[in-house]
RNA sequence: GUGAGUGUAGCUCAGCGGUAGAGCACUGGACUGUGGCUCCAGGUGCCGAGGGUUCAAAUCCCUUCACUCACCCCA
């Protein structure tokens, strides 16, 4: 189906790494891992993202079930998250409650580079703090597991968005400058205006983005509780020594977002160059029906992320062959085999009966570091061959305490 | 939703009206029981699918599907 694909190894590896570290960093800093259902009852989308986004007007993957309730395969986790939050009463103890999620997201786009119809992310959220200092502590979090996992040339951009306070007379004069120069805009910030006229900023026609680089920005309009917010929030960065860039034009696609905004960008990854956003919601609990209670969190979108990892190799050669040569020794084989690789040595055999020098190249070619070698020779003096595939030398351990000297031998030497 | 490009062997691709090819990979042999190098041999294809034009279509035309990139939008 377009726009969904199979992970095949040995892709599937470096998910399961980037979700292992996931894990260990978030698990490190107090996070717990919540895990919440792909499909949600669709109002909760509309009223959590914005009636009048593009997500719920035309990608949401919405439909009706046997009775006949309306439903969604989730566009995104923020909502769940929330509604789980709310649902469980997990303010109850305490209104702090840092949770992450990974899973997969479902938008019906038109597939292309770093964007698929079902696509998947790791979701941060921390709920009960208006503080400041959880904005920088996030986005270090952020950065902090970036670099872990290898990513380079990402840089943290941040913004302030305000709150309904500041934006929504902001936004009156957006709309007022966009209409003055009206007859020079294209069609899309035409309707963008009326809309979302925060969304002109990111327009890619020439003559737009010459427009918009005079537009009034929305840092002038800050009202004082938000500016200072946001000067805290830098110089708590500043604090954590995390590298960032103030973008004034930066703007979410999301209705929820308050004050904090922020991105992490990376060249190279094409058209859609945001590998993780993320930003405040301090509305959205009490939207969906909760407490008046604060929140802020990010998403990192992994199919980006592996886009900009540098793609090692990452070998995963087993540690022995045995080439086995005549029945007995290949059931010889076949039984020590599967008790190696019980006790942690990664052992691999030939099933189909192949020759010696057949066997040889199965286990150079699977990258083993040692090649044990069973034929009736062997069966005969009570002494098998070990051989070192990288070193090239080898030598004689008796049968009778084969396993023993294998794995004194073989075991925690990697290929 | 819009636009452009590409679909031929497991992979990368050539062929662009006249019997489907190369390299790599795979399997075996040269080397009766010791891998990488070399040489030789072997198998493989609904030429993305459906329809049309033609004596003849992988090749030309139409439709459709998938992939890629961009717009829109977003992680």
């Amino acid at each position: 189906m377009r726009g969904f694909s199979d992970i095949l190894p040995p892709a599937s590896r470096r998910w399961g790494m980037l979700e292992e570290r996931a894990r260990e960093v978030l698990g490190g800093f107090g996070f717990s891992e919540i895990r919440v259902p792909i499909l949600e009852r669709a109002e909760l989308f509309s009223r959590g993202i914005g009636e009048e986004t593009d997500i719920v007007e035309k990608e949401m993957y919405t439909f009706e079930d046997r009775s006949g309730d309306c439903i969604t395969m989730r566009p995104e986790a923020t909502a769940s998250m929330v509604r789980a939050y709310i649902e469980h009463k997990l303010y109850a103890a305490d209104p702090l409650v840092k949770l992450y999620s990974i899973g997969p997201m479902f938008r019906h786009e038109r597939p292309q580079k770093g964007r698929h119809r079902q696509f998947h992310q790791v979701n941060v959220e921390v709920f009960g703090v208006s503080q400041p200092m959880i904005d920088a502590e996030i986005m270090a979090i952020l950065m902090h597991y970036l670099s872990l996992v290898g990513a380079a040339g990402c840089r943290l951009q941040v913004n302030s968005l305000g709150c309904p306070n500041c934006r929504l007379p902001y936004k009156e004069i957006l709309r007022a400058f966009l209409k003055n120069h009206l007859p020079r805009l294209c069609e899309d910030c035409r309707r963008r205006m009326e809309r979302n006229p925060l969304r002109a900023f990111d327009c890619k026609v020439p003559g737009c983005r010459e427009i918009m680089s005079e537009a009034p920005l929305i840092s002038a309009y800050l009202c004082a509780p938000c500016a200072e917010h946001f000067a805290a929030v830098r110089s708590y960065l500043e604090t954590l020594e995390i590298a960032y860039e103030v973008n004034p034009r930066m703007v979410r696609g999301l209705d929820y977002y308050t004050k904090t905004a922020f991105e992490v960008v990376a060249g190279e990854l094409g058209a859609q160059n945001a590998v993780a956003a993320g930003g405040r919601y301090d509305q959205l609990v009490a939207a969906l029906g909760g407490p008046d209670i604060p929140g802020i969190g990010f998403a990192i979108g992994m199919e980006r992320l592996l886009l900009i990892l540098p793609d090692e190799p990452l070998s995963s050669g087993p540690s022995l062959f045995i080439a086995a040569l005549g029945e007995g020794p290949r059931r010889e084989a076949f039984s020590l085999s599967y008790k190696l690789n019980r006790a942690g040595v990664r052992t691999l055999i030939d099933y189909e009966g192949r020759g010696l020098k057949a066997q040889m190249r199965r286990a150079d070619k699977f990258g083993a570091r040692y090649a044990l070698i069973l034929g009736e020779e062997e069966q005969r003096t009570g002494q098998a061959i070990l051989r070192d595939m990288k070193e090239k030398k080898q030598e004689e351990i008796p049968l009778s305490s084969i396993f023993e000297e294998i794995i004194r031998r073989v075991k925690g030497r990697s290929p």
